[in-house]
DNA sequence: TTAAGCTTTCTTTTT
DNA sequence: GAAAGCTTAA
């Protein structure tokens, strides 16, 4: 069935890595393991995407073909980082792995298997947004009295849906523990479902979690495929597996098979596991030994990253969680400072703060590449940002407001979507209404007219062409329709040329349009200008919709930033979630309020303190020798009012031994000195001005 | 029927 | 303090 096939000159025999020197005794007993099931229990900084870098070149050292190797990760930007290291390593081009996160993998392989589950190769992927969209459709569809009674909200519907796949929970359960006001609803919440489930089928498009949940069903029920993919894959290697579901738990032990010895090694760290809000389990990582019995166990516990100071303080935070592997980092490096805690009045100051600190740490030499400001949740970074702006310090705002989220970018990529797929209903709807005088109820005549006609396989535009729309149109958008038509086909005729069928859609009157109706219209035209050059690495529209859809961020765009070209690398702003797997010299956490950081909706769910304390422990393991932990007093409050807020409780369980409370004190002048360096004093010897045993008051509303 | 204008609803984290 | 949703005027 295989056939090993060596490129001359690629042959792992050229390579000579030392493991033994680059490696320490632990990592290199995982490197060099054999073969059946293997967990790593990998503690932050203890050097596991090296050990898993490592242990490829291994296997390909050993003689596994390429292809023979699975490597998936959990976030875009672990895999790329993964194949980039490996190729580095290796000298081996990242295009012959199999690597990427669970649902690039499979979408990759459903594409090639879709017939069976009655979808086209070209299948739609739906984000949340056109989620959001077909889910409206379905609850019209049904005549649900929405306004009656609290009925839930699309977009509260897609979280019970995607949690329902993710747990497997049953729709009745998962409605009475976690949103027992609507199990009323319960029949109606199941029909909506069926529905949604239909009318993506027919629109030949499936949502993120389907990715998941239909490729398994392919594995499961057909033996040919599944043997397939068996006899492919020799080893299967899972990074951040404490972050994985059941859903993705399944996919890679059957995957594996059992037949073969299950060559396959998950790598995680339970304390790290920061996505249980959507579905993932970190049991899995517990319960990997029970299933597969012949498991051997790792465990990597030397710290390469942080200072003991750091890392005394991450140890004494984590112990306060009951449900983990206990374990211990051993810190590796010399001693550094002592992590600072600073009470700021306000975000104002807080911001004030972040800013001459970092610009101290400039003028001692550390690049502002190599410093983050991180925070629970977006909105937190807001005071920060706008004073790094005052400082006029280069900063990237990582995340937020996804690229290919933003209105104008989805716009776009419609028109491409439906020339690909055009049974894609919601990118139908969005590109019609977007022609002048053509609304919501003209886009359903529309829609209705030309669905039976575009059976699979049709080109759009002889729908088109063949039939008399033009009748079905109000006056005002019948002038356009000719033109209208003509794009399209001109898309279709690009469609191996994405860039082309960009600029050819730009130039169709998305620019009008753009600048009509978006205040900051040239940026966004700029960005669309970006993405075809982006587009042009690819060969097909199709290829080019699947990295899109999947990237989240495109080539780590930076949304938001006041970075120059040319200029000096700029600082991160980050949220914690987003910055899993990274590291600098000085990391800032902002914000560390009871109620922001831990969050309250977190607290308010089982598990949630211990969740956020995970957070808190991913965030303050990513800095190496710097780490400041800031809150103000006083801060708005959700709406409106300011508030006084009470210190993280993950600050005040800590020993004060542990930390060194920074005070702040305004120049006597009051002037702040943005350009010129250090100006403020700190002085490390003056009092906390809060007291571990003594909790502030209740928090009061003040004007 | 459309589109503008007004009101209402939230604010976590990601593929 | 912003985006989505609803109402009303054109």
């Amino acid at each position: 069935m295989m056939r090993r096939f060596v490129l001359p000159g690629r042959g792992t025999s050229t390579l000579e890595i030392d493991y033994e020197t680059d490696l320490n005794e632990q990592q290199l007993a995982v490197v060099t393991c054999g073969s059946g099931p293997k967990i790593v229990i990998a503690g932050a900084g203890s050097g596991k995407t090296r050990t898993l870098t490592y242990r490829v070149a291994h296997l390909l050292e050993r003689g596994v073909p390429p292809a023979g190797i699975l490597l998936v990760t959990f976030t875009n930007k672990a895999a790329r980082e993964m194949l980039g290291r490996v190729e580095q390593l290796t000298g081996l081009s990242r295009h012959r792995l199999w690597g990427g996160t669970f649902h690039s993998v499979c979408a990759r392989m459903l594409r090639r298997h879709a017939g069976l589950l009655g979808y086209t190769d070209s299948f739609s992927i739906l984000d949340e947004r056109d989620q959001r969209d077909l889910l409206k459709l379905c609850i019209t569809d049904l005549d649900v009295p929405v306004k009656q009674r609290r009925f839930p909200s699309a977009k509260v519907l897609a979280g019970i849906f995607s949690l329902q796949a993710n747990t497997r929970q049953p729709l009745e359960e998962l409605l009475s523990e976690r949103y027992i006001q609507f199990i009323e609803w319960l029949e109606t919440v199941r029909k909506i479902s069926d529905r949604y489930a239909s009318r993506k089928q027919a629109a030949n498009a499936m949502d993120y979690d389907d990715l998941l949940q239909r490729w398994l069903e392919v594995l499961k029920d057909n033996k040919q495929i599944r043997d397939r993919y068996r006899e492919q894959f020799d080893h299967i290697l899972v990074d951040e597996y404490q972050d994985t579901n059941i859903v993705q738990a399944e996919i890679v032990e059957i995957m594996a098979g059992a037949k073969k010895g299950v060559n396959l090694m998950v790598v995680g760290d339970d304390s790290q596991s920061i996505y249980a809000f959507r579905g993932a389990n970190y049991d899995n990582i517990l319960q990997f030994p029970k299933r597969n019995k012949t498991t051997e166990v790792f465990r990597l516990e030397t710290n390469y990253r942080s200072t003991p100071q750091i890392l005394h303080l991450t140890n004494a935070s984590i112990e306060h969680n009951k449900e983990q592997h206990k374990k211990v980092l051993r810190a590796e490096r010399a001693d550094g400072m002592l992590p600072a805690l600073i009470p700021c009045s306000c975000p104002e100051q807080e911001a004030e703060f972040v800013a001459e600190r970092i610009l101290q740490l400039r003028d001692e030499g550390v690049a502002l590449s190599d410093i983050a400001v991180l925070y629970r949740a977006h909105s937190h970074r807001l005071s920060v940002e706008t004073t790094l702006l005052r400082y006029d310090i280069p900063y990237e705002v990582r995340g937020g407001l996804r690229f290919f989220q933003q209105a104008h970018i989805k716009d776009l990529v419609a028109h491409l979507r439906l020339v690909e797929n055009p049974r894609d209903e919601v990118a139908f709807r969005r590109v019609l209404l977007l022609q002048p005088g053509i609304g919501n109820v003209t886009a359903n005549r529309i829609w209705n007219a030309v669905t039976p006609q575009t059976s699979e396989g049709d080109a759009l535009v002889g729908t088109f062409e063949n039939m008399d729309i033009a009748g079905l149109l109000p006056s005002k958008a019948r002038a356009c329709w000719p033109e209208f038509v003509k794009t399209i086909r001109e898309i279709h005729a690009f469609r191996e040329d994405p860039e082309t069928a960009i600029s050819i859609v730009l130039d169709s009157g998305y620019r009008e349009y753009v600048l009509a109706k978006f205040d900051n219209s040239e940026s966004r035209i700029e960005d669309l200008q970006q993405l075809a050059i982006f587009a042009g690495q690819y060969d097909s529209l199709n290829k080019l919709l699947e990295e899109l859809l999947l990237l989240g961020e495109l080539y780590g765009q930076e949304v938001g930033s006041n970075r120059q070209t040319d200029d000096e690398p700029p600082i991160v702003l980050s949220t914690v979630h987003q910055a899993k797997g990274l590291e600098w010299h000085s990391v800032f956490i902002i914000c560390l309020l009871e109620g922001f950081f831990p969050s309250q909706r977190s607290l308010d769910e089982p598990g949630g303190e211990e969740e956020e304390r995970r957070i808190f422990y991913v965030a303050t393991t990513r800095s190496r020798e710097e780490l400041y932990l800031s809150y103000p007093i006083i801060r708005a409050g959700g709406y409106g009012a300011s508030v006084v807020q009470q210190p993280s409780r993950f600050l005040q369980e800590l020993p004060e031994t542990l930390y060194e409370t920074w005070h702040l004190e305004e120049e006597p002048n009051g002037a702040t000195n943005p350009n010129g360096g250090a100006s403020q004093d700190f002085d490390p010897n003056v009092d906390p001005i809060w007291d571990d045993n003594e909790p502030l008051g209740e928090p009061w509303l003040t004007d």
